[in-house]
DNA sequence: GATGTTATGTTATATTATAACATCGTCAAG
DNA sequence: CTTGACGATGTTATAATATAACATAACATC
């Protein structure tokens, strides 16, 4: 079976165990370095720090975590430094925040304006952002009907992931 | 347009301003005392106010809210008191916990399994509790066609809910 | 380089949630 | 009864998450 390699509509959105993650990442960076630049928003070298912990891998990460990850090259950090910078990141859409676990995740796609659903691995962690119209839609339709003016979906789905699927 | 009045398939979820709230609470305590009988479980006295100080609205409510009330009746109460009888609820399906407020509302269905979805006013806090199949298959089905299986679906809409809808 | 604005530093504290162990109540077996 | 087991609650302490408030620094523009 041919894999393909477009970034366009990927057939798993779960990364595989052996990825090239440091592309991931700096695909990732690179990205949000040119929003922040076409928006004139400045992506800062903290922020551009705390954008790469969120990226450390495709799960979520704690804000404490991240500061903990953070005093490394930063030892003066305190929980503002990695709430600002999260809430500038989340501003710009380059993470989102799990509700369900407290915790954020970078965004894939930050390019474009987009309803997220997120499939979390209860095993892994492994998370999953998809934007499927379908699920989007169904929700939009349901709140229409009983006139409600949706501003804001948040879809957070748990389970297991392909690789922690108790039968495969 | 005539309004039925029918229980089963309400026309809108988010209860009127001015209806009767009592008999929702009667309503509901009633129901949480039937399921627990018959699964043999114990809605204790506690419990049984911790449920009633959720269903002071059809808002969620905090943990802690539920504390500083619960004290008018029990001095003593702790979070432990409050989060134990929280824990306890919802696992009986009498309560559901709204990840993205951190707060607690009472299920107007417990006595059948459901997968709900959430939407809520962020003006006034109203929360209606979907049991709308259409948005669960969506998810399930792509989820299904990921390889990933689900566990918990946790959809929480954030908006403007009839009554405080900008053009009505 | 003065000035306004945005970003960061710093300290303190608010809010939400749980750990750990003690005590109490209930109920059934002896 | 009463003893023992179990589940519920009490109690104290603390963990985990998040924000307020004010000070200082960096940067941009004039």
């Amino acid at each position: 079976m041919a894999m393909a390699r477009t970034r366009a509509k990927p057939a798993s959105p779960f990364q595989r165990a052996g990825h090239d993650h440091e592309s991931c990442v700096d695909h990732a960076l690179d990205c949000a370095a040119e929003l922040c630049r076409a928006r004139g928003a400045r992506l800062t070298e903290l922020r551009r720090q705390v954008l790469q912990l969120v990226w450390r891998g495709h799960t979520p990460v704690g804000a404490y975590a991240i500061l903990e990850a953070l005093r490394g090259t930063h030892p003066g950090a305190a929980p503002p430094t990695v709430y600002r910078a999260l809430e500038f990141l989340g501003e710009h859409g380059l993470i989102h925040r799990i509700e369900s676990l407290n915790a954020y995740v970078g965004c894939p796609r930050p390019e474009r304006p987009h309803v997220s659903q997120f499939l979390i691995c209860a095993q892994c962690s492994a998370t999953a952002e998809l934007d499927e119209p379908s699920i989007a839609r169904a929700v939009l339709r349901r709140a229409a009907e009983l006139g409600f003016t949706v501003e804001r979906q948040t879809i957070e789905v748990r389970g297991r992931c392909p690789s922690c699927r108790p039968q495969a």
